[in-house]
DNA sequence: AATTACTCCAACCGCTATTAC
DNA sequence: AGTAATAGCGGTTGGAGTAAT
């Protein structure tokens, strides 16, 4: 039992700390984290408590690379929000906001700094949807169509291809069955589907889906988990 | 084989926002 | 309304693993 005075332990979690965690925060619910670090035994702070559990610990989470479709989300709406982490990572069911910041770090940062070191010019994302999505390896399609088209001065794609800027029907990121899911469920939210409007360019990046009834950041996510689908990735 | 450079990601820190009293 | 405790967020760091030399 951790008391008053005696020292809190740092650094990486060991399988025993991992697994009293997981008891503690099953039982006693996924709040009070000092109750719950004090209430475990383990020397740490109700803080690295929770940390650990959201991470890593937590159900639901997903484990592997970011695929090509979470990847192409993670850029639209991190060119819409910024670096709001936690808010895009609640578009990523089963990602952390702290993998996604690690993955914009380690992978997207690095294209920005190659541009930026001279050869910048705007991207325009528009890439041809078939070459988006595609049977095999769908993250090297992906980055292959991105980057070949990504802009109107690049002529690197193949000869004779035209850019063309898609109107949201054929969005590339919906052609994917994770945003095929995502365009599933967000008619559903609303109950007059002909209320449902979508704004933005149409260029595949930069638009959204807008219900005067609905406001998708304060909405519950039990709302979204009830209607099927994104949660279900396997 | 040894060393160095680089990448990735878990974990920490400091700050702000929210909640409870 | 004010204050303390707690939760949440985003930035940063450190170390393990891997690639390059």
């Amino acid at each position: 039992m951790a008391c008053q005075g005696d020292k809190l332990r740092k650094g990486s979690w060991q399988e025993e700390e991992d697994e009293r965690l997981t008891a503690s925060a099953t039982l006693l619910g996924e709040r009070k984290w000092d109750s719950i670090a004090r209430l475990s035994g383990l020397m740490r702070s109700g803080k690295s408590c929770r940390m650990r559990w959201l991470n890593y610990l937590q159900p639901n989470l997903k484990r592997g690379h970011i695929s090509a479709e979470e990847e192409q989300i993670i850029i639209q709406f991190h060119g819409q929000w910024g670096n709001k982490w936690a808010r895009i990572a609640r578009r990523l069911p089963g990602r952390t906001d702290n993998e996604i910041k690690n993955y914009w770090r380690t992978h997207m940062r690095k294209e920005i700094q190659t541009e930026e070191e001279g050869n910048f010019q705007p991207k325009v994302y528009s890439a041809k949807p078939e070459l988006l999505y595609q049977n095999g390896d769908s993250t090297s399609a992906w980055k292959y169509s991105i980057r070949d088209y990504n802009s109107v001065d690049d002529n690197i794609g193949p000869a004779g291809s035209s850019l063309e800027h898609y109107e949201l029907p054929s969005l590339t990121h919906m052609n994917s069955p994770y945003e095929t899911r995502q365009y599933d469920w967000i008619p559903k939210l609303s109950n007059d589907q002909s209320q449902t409007e979508v704004h933005g360019e149409g260029n595949g990046l930069d638009w959204c889906f807008c219900d005067p009834a609905w406001n998708s950041e304060d909405s519950d996510i039990s709302t979204l988990v009830s209607l099927g689908s994104l949660w279900d990735m396997n």
